[in-house]
DNA sequence: GGCACCTACTCAACTAATTGACTATGAGGT
DNA sequence: ACCTCATAGTCAATTAGTTGAGTAGGTGCC
């Protein structure tokens, strides 16, 4: 259900093709909405059927055909509906290092993937830290904030990077806490 | 594929039945791997299938009867093999907030949503206050990390304290955007 | 005396998500 | 000449997850 109206949102920023979907998903709305190519595809599909979004071929040349795809009236009044009201469901969370972690018997093993998720974090929060240039585009944030329409967009932003700085300092409190026990052990 | 290891992982705490298992996957594994009763039922069926869990049925009086679960040796061994290797998925997040956020057009209706979310993250941070304190026992910190076996349940409960408290932080500074941008328009 | 809630599940139907393979074309490198 | 990567998708099969109802005895509250 949700996956529907994280579509409509990707759309207010402007028309868009499967395709360019599927790397917003990828990145910015990866966060906080996961979505492969093949769920963004089926959505899409539905959601034109619904009338919420509107189609269109496009004959290209060099490339593929592909079909670009819009926001309608009733596709953002659904949205606007959607948006007004308090989540159905909690936010969740899955995590298959916690899953090892917590059935962690060898703590060398441990360290092992906690510096490997510390890696690939930072990895994360530099690509987030394009976007965030991109979206900024220069300007410094207040100014961002008072020119641009929308804030959704540097809000969700914010989480994304909120959320592996947390990661970061999580990694290292288990990095100091095993240390700790090699200690006392 | 994953919900398997859980399950398995949760009984490395002793023998458990399908409905003490909910109970765990509604609290303290709801963090990083959240499941249903009826996932928990149908997991444990086909573990016990597999030989990975053993099953005894527990004659009660005054409730109705149960299954009682305990890992096999076989189920250990797998659940050791899974723990070693790198974890085959990114972590993903699913928040529906970020999506109405993400679309959001009226402020005001934002900091509602927002402020909604900063009361249940506190309340859950009380609940794993309250699982800390059942852990530790009255012991302190170190004291538990010298002693206990494990260490994996208190660094697990640690990620789920930690992604609460980053939640209020990232949501103080929504809050402050939005009043910002209020002052500038 | 009735009603809601807790324990302890089972069953059926449904929707969502994942995986892998397949179709095309073009660009760039070696 | 071949290989990989990027664009732009489609199809089919399977697995995972959700929802709602049903069963059945016991406890606690007003």
């Amino acid at each position: 259900m949700s996956l529907k109206y994280a579509v409509l949102a990707a759309l207010l920023e402007g028309e868009a093709s499967g395709y360019e979907l599927s790397k917003v998903f990828d990145v910015s709305f990866a966060n906080f909405w996961p979505a492969t190519p093949q769920q963004l595809y089926r959505e899409l599909e539905r959601l034109a059927q619904d009338g919420l979004v509107e189609a269109r071929f496009v004959q290209q040349e060099r490339r593929p055909n592909k079909r670009m795809f819009t926001l309608t009236e009733a596709g953002r009044e659904d949205l606007r509906a959607f948006a007004a009201e308090p989540p159905r469901r909690p936010t969740s969370v899955r995590d298959e290092l916690l899953i090892k972690l917590q059935a962690m018997e060898d703590p060398e093993a441990a360290r092992a993937l906690v510096e490997e998720r510390m890696t690939w974090a930072r990895g994360k929060l530099d690509r987030y830290e394009r976007v965030r240039d991109r979206l900024l585009d220069g300007r410094t944030e207040e100014e961002y904030l008072s020119e641009s329409g929308r804030v959704g967009p540097y809000l969700t932003l914010l989480r994304g990077i909120s959320f592996e700085e947390e990661n970061l300092r999580w990694c290292e409190r288990v990095l100091a806490v095993l240390r700790q026990r090699a200690a006392l052990g």
